[in-house]
DNA sequence: TTATATACTTCGTGTGTCAAGGTATCTCTT
DNA sequence: AAGAGATACCTTGACACACGAAGTATATAA
């Protein structure tokens, strides 16, 4: 999309998991609610959500089910688990650790 | 140190040149530097930061040259280059940006 | 009928981080 | 005088995440 990219490594997982807490969902969907909620500012490759997916649900942070869709592509819907929850909290908290300590790094005046 | 480590990817050599932008400096203190900016919290593995330097050095953003100590270990010392000071406004607003989009897309309710 | 949107998947590559190892000098303690 | 620890730098190889590219398949709008 634009900018960003390498800065978001690492928050991938944070940012699925945090859709997930709201319902259920699946793959382009999850992306385009990314896409929206950053007004096109970004929107995860395909690729990359795919391998979070997987990571994620190797973690036992998610696990997938397919939809009964009658027509359309098929669709891998995702839950989030306890673990997953559990996990969010950590990682938001991470976040908000990690990001006073590098504005804590970040001179002001230049 | 703790935590942190996959989260900063990416935001590295944007911490070193904000380091740099006050004054020049060398590896090893501009790490501890940043261990005591941070309250121990986190400081550059070694390989990390001269990797960094060497990747900084090839962008053109900074530039080295060796102190003229007369006792103990030599150091290489690092000086930002105008472009070095312009591109870190530009990785700085990334930041902001960046920050914005995050906290945007993680859900206060827990 | 052709293009576009929806929807998922796999493979190979690149980049940044880091563990592990190495070199060398100085100071403080024993 | 010997040894430990701090200071200071450097290189190599491995790993994880992100991603470009390609492929599959269905539905709908032009």
């Amino acid at each position: 999309m634009s900018i960003t990219a390498d800065l978001i490594r690492g928050h991938t997982d944070t940012i699925i998991l945090s859709l997930l807490m709201h319902q259920d969902s699946y793959g382009y969907q999850i992306n385009k609610t990314i896409a929206e909620k950053t007004h096109n500012q970004y929107e995860l490759k395909e690729a990359t959500l795919y391998t979070a997916f997987r990571r994620l649900e190797q973690a036992g942070w998610i696990r997938s089910y397919w939809g009964d869709e009658q027509t359309g592509a098929r669709r891998r819907y995702y839950t989030i688990t306890p673990e997953g929850r559990a996990a969010y909290v950590r990682l938001k908290q991470e976040w908000e650790q990690t990001k006073r300590m590098i504005d804590g790094l970040l001179v002001e005046e230049v």
